[in-house]
DNA sequence: TTCTAGTCGCGAACGGTGTTCGTGTCAACT
DNA sequence: AGTTGACACGAACACCGTTCGCGACTAGAA
């Protein structure tokens, strides 16, 4: 035994056989090797892989770093914090699925993650329970959006990709039925398109988009009619608390 | 050999399974048992176990019902189609994650899911890159939100759920430093909420507020510069000049 | 210093997984 | 009837996560 195992080293080195070789290469076997010992030992500090998984996570979204929220700022703020997020989760392949799977935050750094995209969203105006839902959707689309860049940049060669992707998807798009796919024939060249790192962004603007819309529209009905009965689904959930 | 294989009938009993048994009893050796044959068999008919999975969320999206685009209610659409797709994925537990992690639409069901999509998105006015973009936000979405339903409700028992949903976490929560997690804190109760029906509809509304804002905001340039980026045979001949 | 007690690392094994290979069987066509 | 070809599938391979219990090494008692 050569160096005393922690918990800590333990993450360190499957992060770095993460990054070295790919999620599925991440086995505990694998880790034990690299530390010089058996898989056995690993389960003296560690009580299962999918603790193992979350401890990887909590300490990739450690690193994302957060700024004071300036309630003027705050479309801004989100936009910056998703982008970190993102850039921390696509950084580390396949970790992005773990977070997906992980439903419930439970680790510090997961807490101040949430906490860090509470804070400038509240500052918009929006009701607490539709902050809520905003959390939900903006959280889920940064994780879904990290899975979706890492499959796409990881999985396959180069070669591949440019055969796969260019050749056969965009080529057999064009080569759909008219009349059964007209919106799709149209869009063809958009929804191939290489350029994650726009659409993200825009993607994010489209959600903050429905914020500000959804918040101007709370403050309008509150100034004018404060005790209306309002038949929508999302009055309804504001309601209910 | 009872019954000859087919494609079909090996989708329909891994379909079986799945449901009777979840998606973690879903083995090649499981599937080859219940038909009274070996595992090997069964790669006469599917390459992959990747391959079958695919195949059994084209199974489950081909049964999404679809309607005729109607370019008045198109946001209404977009809410039923969502519903449905949701609807069909959570009722096969285990399924979303497959949608998740299949990136690329190839099979028949996933593109008249796509073509569904984007029919009502064109028609609210937005531009096609946009549309592309929204068509992004809104299915991941979709299937993220159905993963963590079924996370949600298959995972655990009636038990466990209620103590460690309700309990620990919203206890936990509760019992957070103020100073460091004051919006946490204040929307406490509102993110452990189970009420997930209520919260999806708000969170399809919150995207189709921001695409109709989207929309809006794009009309509103053109209007004002008609003649913009040469698209005018007027403008194109005077600048030629 | 020697002997004992106890801790803990970890090799080996268990019960699974997806996938492949080569054999065996059976139906259909010549 | 004979040949051929397709297909079913038992067995095996190389993995996986996890558990058990042996054995080595340390620390305390005599």
């Amino acid at each position: 035994m050569r160096q005393q195992l922690s918990r800590e080293l333990i993450v360190e080195t499957a992060l770095e056989i993460l990054d070295r070789e790919g999620m599925d290469a991440l086995s505990m076997r694998r880790i034990a090797t690299e530390l010089g010992t058996g898989a056995a030992s690993l389960y003296a500090h560690v009580s299962n892989k999918e603790e193992l998984q979350e401890l990887l996570l909590e300490r990739v979204l450690s690193q994302v770093q957060r700024e004071e929220p300036d309630p003027d700022r705050w479309a801004d703020q989100l936009r910056e914090l998703c982008r970190r997020t993102v850039d921390a989760l696509v950084a580390h392949n396949g970790i992005a699925r773990v977070a997906l799977a992980a439903i419930v935050p439970t680790g510090e750094a997961a807490l101040d993650q949430a906490e860090a995209m509470l804070g400038p969203l509240r500052a918009s105006g929006l009701p607490d329970p539709l902050v809520a839902v905003a959390f939900d959707v903006l959280s889920l689309y940064c994780t879904a959006y990290a899975v979706e860049a890492n499959a796409m940049r990881s999985g396959e060669f180069t070669e591949a990709q440019v055969l796969e992707r260019t050749q056969q998807l965009s080529q057999y798009m064009a080569a759909l039925p008219a009349d059964r796919f007209p919106a799709l024939l149209a869009m063809g060249p958009l929804l191939g398109a290489a350029d994650g790192e726009q659409r993200f962004q825009a993607a994010i603007d489209l959600i903050i988009a429905g914020v500000e819309a959804l918040a101007a529209r709370e403050s309008r009905a509150r100034s004018r009619r404060p005790l209306d009965r309002g038949l929508s689904s999302i009055e309804s959930v504001h309601r209910s608390s």
